[in-house]
DNA sequence: CGCTTAACGCAAATAATTTGTGTTAAGGTA
DNA sequence: TACCTTAACACAAATTATTTGCGTTAAGCG
């Protein structure tokens, strides 16, 4: 029994996917958001313009696509042995990633594309990275919060602050919140 | 001296946005959001599709001048006599608003227009209207947490939840969230 | 080895956006 | 009042983006 079963083009499916997400990742670095359309994508990956919009329907949803890979792949969890410290790590890291330019951009797409589930399974992947942290933590024999209150004092403040503050939140600012999420001994 | 010096056809401007506005506003009651155009909005409102772009650069833009606008315009400060009960009102009420299926809408629109300032008027309007019940409150003579305390704590956690969870927050996980930060007596 | 079909390229048709040019109406000036 | 100035607008042409019909290709299956 073959793997992918019922996917007749997976391959080639694969390598256009992967062209494009490149193209558009190339074209961010360069360009500002607003310059980058579809068919400079398209002529970037060297595939078609309907390529792209039959696979991806907009551009919206090609870039609230590209930007949930790019927070997956970059995240690489930390696992220093202590709660606090690991949490910490983690949020200075995906602070960096989502309040760099690039990061904030990338956050707006997932945001605006509206018919996809890119922002659902962002907030899933950072509850999934808290639930392995915590249970690594309670495997140590430490007594950690709930994910919730992790997310809600934390993260969510982090995001509001870099999606609605004039003034971008610091390092400083994030230490703050997990001293209070977290407190050190 | 005339008012609006300098402003030399402000009179029919103001109407082309008004009447734009209000086209936006019966779209959106009506169609989904992806499926309305500039083109759409411009018959609507009796204008022509190059006097929106002209003025608005792009539908994002525009939409999320809209709902700045409804954001604005829809808040009426809670003045209940108890801190307290002030903000949890007016938890309640910004809850609601953004929780709504438009709600949620508009402050995607918000959040995607990269070169509009909605964002950062959004969150100023924020800190203003807890800095008057604040202010309010203190002069009552009540002892009230710093603004961007509240901020952090109950109005953070609710747009993250409702931008990145699957399972919409309800009331009372606005009152708990309420609690938490301003506690009952 | 052929058969099937999802994914793709190509090109034509449609729709959206930009741009050049002329007009209008509000405000200023005398 | 009448005239002048100009930002905002309408209109239409040009450009660009998006959709769609149809033929082709390559991966997986028997």
């Amino acid at each position: 029994m073959a793997i992918n079963k019922g996917i007749r083009t997976g391959g080639r499916s694969a390598r256009v996917q992967q062209s494009v997400h490149a193209a558009v990742k190339n074209l961010l670095e360069t360009h500002d958001r607003a310059d980058v359309t579809v068919p400079m994508i398209a002529q970037q990956a060297g595939v078609t313009p309907s390529t792209i919009y039959r696979r991806w329907g907009d551009i919206s949803t090609l870039l609230a696509d590209v930007a949930l890979n790019r927070f997956d792949l970059d995240d690489t969890l930390p696992d220093i042995g202590d709660f606090r410290r690991d949490v910490l790590s983690y949020a200075e890291q995906y602070f960096d990633e989502m309040n760099s330019t690039l990061g904030r951009s990338m956050l707006r797409d997932m945001i605006a594309a509206d018919n996809s589930s890119a922002t659902l399974r962002c907030g899933d992947m950072l509850a999934t990275r808290l639930a392995v942290m915590s249970e690594r933590a309670v495997a140590r024999g430490e007594t950690v919060p709930e994910i919730d209150f992790l997310i809600d004092g934390i993260f969510a403040p982090m995001v509001y602050r870099i999606l609605f503050s004039s003034i971008a939140p610091n390092n400083e600012y994030v230490r703050g919140l997990v001293d209070q999420c977290v407190p050190p001994e």
